[in-house]
DNA sequence: ATTGTAGTACGAACACATTCGTATATATTA
DNA sequence: TAATATATACGAATGTGTTCGTACTACAAT
């Protein structure tokens, strides 16, 4: 049962946000969210849905004359497909490395911290026979 | 104190890996460890360690005949710099959302989970006055 | 009907990373 | 010394992602 391999690019990236977001969305729609922090045409945002639906990384529904794109990969997979390989290539494999920098830099809040330390405890007892 | 953008490439990522391990290398030494997981030749690792050294990721020293490379850049600097983007990109800025995938998927030993755990608590220490 | 507006399709230019071949220089060794 | 091995330098081909211009189609409005 081994998942396809997922290999968004940064600009493939920002759409999958986008329609992870908001659901199904129109190329407009997408581009009018984009236009926010990125300059480019809308025949830009056009081609690079088109090129994605080539990929899998989206579908479609082509009946009416606005074509409907929706996200054709689950945003958790990609997450964790995305996290392994950033963990190897950037921290040598160590998880925990990556928990430390990410712990010590971006200030989480009380609650999150709690959050966290509750799942740890979680695992720790389930491991446990 | 700005920090300088750093934003190195994949195969200049693997390069820095090495580096950081190793200390002062040979553009030799690198290629040969890198030889275990890559199948490109010598000049193609003496290209990207050229054009690192014109993009300040690396430092080298040319006395001898065999030049020495070193890095250019900290470890705990590029990773914190990857890091956020990563983070942006992927996790939509929720740090939090990250560690729990990583502490999901990616087992962690008993005791880096007890490393974490301890860190969690010395970061509400301090933050209590 | 004619004009204007909004959409898709797609070739092609551009930018950048990666790869290698070849020229050249410096050692080593037979 | 001559031949061989090993190093750097660097132009150029290749691959991939991003961007845009232009052609074409469908609908709307005057």
């Amino acid at each position: 049962m081994s998942k396809k391999l997922i290999k968004p690019t940064d600009a493939e990236l920002e759409i999958l946000q986008v329609l992870w977001q908001r659901g199904p969305s129109s190329v407009r729609d997408v581009h009018d969210i984009l236009s926010g922090s990125r300059e480019t045409g809308y025949t830009t945002t056009l081609k690079l849905m088109q090129i994605m639906l080539d990929k899998g990384l989206v579908k479609r529904n082509a009946e009416a004359r606005s074509h409907i794109y929706e996200a054709g990969v689950q945003e958790a997979d990609v997450q964790s497909q995305l996290l392994r390989r950033f963990v190897d290539s950037t921290f040598r494999g160590s998880a925990s490395q990556l928990v430390m920098q990410v712990l010590g830099n971006h200030k989480a809040s009380k609650k999150e911290l709690e959050e966290i330390k509750a799942l740890i405890e979680q695992i720790e007892k389930n491991r446990k026979p």
